[in-house]
Parts: structure tokens; sequence; C-alpha cells
DNA sequence: CTTACTGTACCGTCTGGACGGTCTTGTCAA
DNA sequence: TTGACAAGACCGTCCAGACGGTACAGTAAG
């Protein structure tokens, strides 16, 4: 009857984030997350033997999701232009804000190292970025523009309309495709 | 002297702030900050009667003070303009990088509605912006960016070299007094 | 026999906070 | 001036509970 291997792990990530949302970040115990995912202690500890396991399989997972999204995006995206998938994509993680993903601020507070993994990847992922976009400056607005809704997002800012997000994603995503001048000054 | 040791809230305020950053924030203990802020336990208790208050005066300590640095910083600028004062204030509060704030982790971990003076805050700021910025667009790239800069010092995500940060910084400025802008999109 | 768990019992440590005591300072009547 | 007294500021200790993790016996499937 029972289908173990691989699906344990995914309910027990899935536990994680949602107990890590409900509880708050500072209450994400083994036990509320063995039971959540339906799964006894032990079994959590099987599969990651320890706490700092489970928050590190956190952050590659989503890790990994994101990179794959984000490949996907580029793909569906004229002249596969990075930059602008990343805008996309990043705007449409925002618009179903469902899941806030609280269960980072678990894992910083467990250890900040574990931010390590991100920091790598969002160097890589500028670096790719700096090498694809010939304006660099309209790059830095854009990149950090998206930064900025993400943490706003993150920290449930809802400081924009449904408008004014979409106004403001369209607005990156011109300054992406280049689309960026300065005003003449008037006399 | 009415008050012996006034200046003890202050002094346990920054043990806080110190213990969050060098133990983490999940390890930000009553104890560690009493011991570090050269106060017994109970004098702690006696200023902040807990843990909860603690970090609600920790919240609303450094909105304070970031509000009266802007109000300041909005002076020495040129025609009061807000929406500059904000950049130049953040920038340079993003070079002094001594002092992650990792203290606010701590406060999210304790309850997540810790954030809710934070909302407020950035909402109305967002809404004083928004009645004094012209140019509607310019002030959303520019605001969110900054923001975006503000997450990546938050997170220690040091993607940009000085150059970089300051070719963006002056970018910034640039939008903010409206001479940079989005082109339009052609009908 | 191995894999993948379940279930229970248990341990050592840490933490918030309650509590009672102590020292200092200010106030005010005599 | 002085002595009594109250209030303010802080100290030290103790404790119940929670948490991460261990150990181990059992079990059902392949």
């Amino acid at each position: 009857m029972k289908k173990p291997r691989a699906n344990s792990r995914d309910k027990i990530l899935a536990a994680a984030a949602d107990v890590a949302r409900e509880s708050g970040p500072g209450n994400l115990s083994l036990d509320a997350v063995a039971q959540r995912a339906g799964v006894s202690k032990g079994g959590l500890l099987y599969n990651f033997p320890t706490k700092a396991k489970l928050m590190q399989a956190l952050v590659e997972h989503h890790l990994q999701e994101f990179q794959e999204a984000l490949e996907e995006a580029r793909r569906e995206c004229a002249q596969g232009n990075l930059l602008a998938a990343y805008v996309k994509l990043s705007a449409k993680k925002f618009e179903e804000d469902q899941p806030p993903s609280a269960w980072i601020f678990s894992a910083i507070a467990e250890d900040p190292d574990f931010l390590a993994p991100i920091r790598v990847f969002q160097r890589e992922l500028f670096d790719r970025l700096k090498a694809e976009t010939p304006d660099f400056k309209a790059l830095l607005l854009t990149y950090f523009a998206v930064e900025g809704m993400r943490s706003a997002s993150l920290f449930d800012f809802q400081v924009l309309s449904e408008q004014e997000r979409q106004s403001l994603v369209s607005s990156l995503l011109s300054v992406a495709k280049g689309k960026l001048a300065p005003v003449p000054e008037p006399a």
C-alpha cells in the first residue's frame, strides 16, 4: 500500500512551507512539520536527518524550481530575452501571492548561511543578464526594481493597486527592451 | 538625575541589534541581550516586560530614526524633493553596510505581525511620494529600484561593484528628477 | 534481506518570564 | 538639617515547557 520513495520528501517540504506560513517562521518545529505532512517524526528524521538538512533542501528545492521556470519563460519569450523573461516570471509569481514564502525566514532564523546558495544563484543570474543585456543602466534599473517588487511581496507590503502594478511591469518590460531615454532638459 | 540609567533602554536596543547580527537572528535570547547590554535579566525585563515589547521597540526605534533622517535629508535637498532625498538617504545607508539589520529577522521570527508598523510607514511614505512626484512611472521605477537595493543589502547579496552601485544611484537620481524616462510604446 | 518507514519513550538543553530582594534617589514633614 | 518613606531602577534565581535529536522495537512491501 505504501508508495514510499520521493513522494514523502516533497510532502515534507511542502508541509514545512505551510507550517512556516501558518504558525510563523519562528515556530517551525519538526513535530509540527511531521504532523502536517502526515508522517511520523521518525519518518521525517529518516528523510532529513537534521533540521538544517531540511532547511537546506527547502532552499535548494525552491531555487531549482525557479531556475526551471526561468528557462521555460525564456523559451516563450521573444528572442529569448532573458531580462524580459525574468521580469515576466517574477511578475507572475507576485500575482499568485497565495504562498508568501515565509519558510525563507525560518531558514534565516535557523542560520543565515542558508542564504548562501541564493546569493550564488543571484550572482550567476545577474552575470548572465549583464552578458546578454546591451544597455547596462537599463538592466540595473529593471533588475533592482524587480527585486524591489519581490521584497514588497515577501514582506507583504501592499503598496500598489492592481493597475499600478501592471503599469510598473509594462514599464519594466519597456526598459528591458531598451526603451529608456533621457528627457531633454527644459531651458 | 531623575532617571539613573535612562539610557538603559537605548543600550538594550543596541545590544539586541548586535546580538541578532552576531549570533544569528534566531538566537536572540533575553539572556544574551542582557549580558551584552551590561544589564541583568531582571533589569532587562524591567525595561521591556516581555520579549515582544522589546521587538516592537526595536522596530519603532528604527522607524523613528529613519523618519528623522529622511526629514533632514529632505531639507538638504534641492527644492525639498522627497523622492531624491529618499534615494540619497537610502544609498547612504547601503554604503555603511556595517550593521546589516538582522534584528528585523528576529522580529519576524518572533511574530510576523511586527512588520505591521513598517507596512504602515511604507504606505504613508509612498502616498507622500505619489502626491509630490509629477511623473508617476518614474516614481514607480525609482521607488522599487531603491527597495530592491535595500533588499539586496538586507540579504547581503553583493551583486554590484562600487562603481556599478554609484552608477545606479545616479541613474535613480536622474529619473527622480524627471531627466530619464521609459519611452512610451508606439501605438 | 533491504528499504522505508511508524510509534513511543526519552534526554539534555535552552528560553521566557515570574518573583522577591536590593540599592539608589527624590520628597517632605518635623 | 535630618530622618522616614516611597518610588524607581535593577539584580539573581528558579522553573515549567518546548524543542532538537536519539534509540529502538515493530512492520509492510518488494
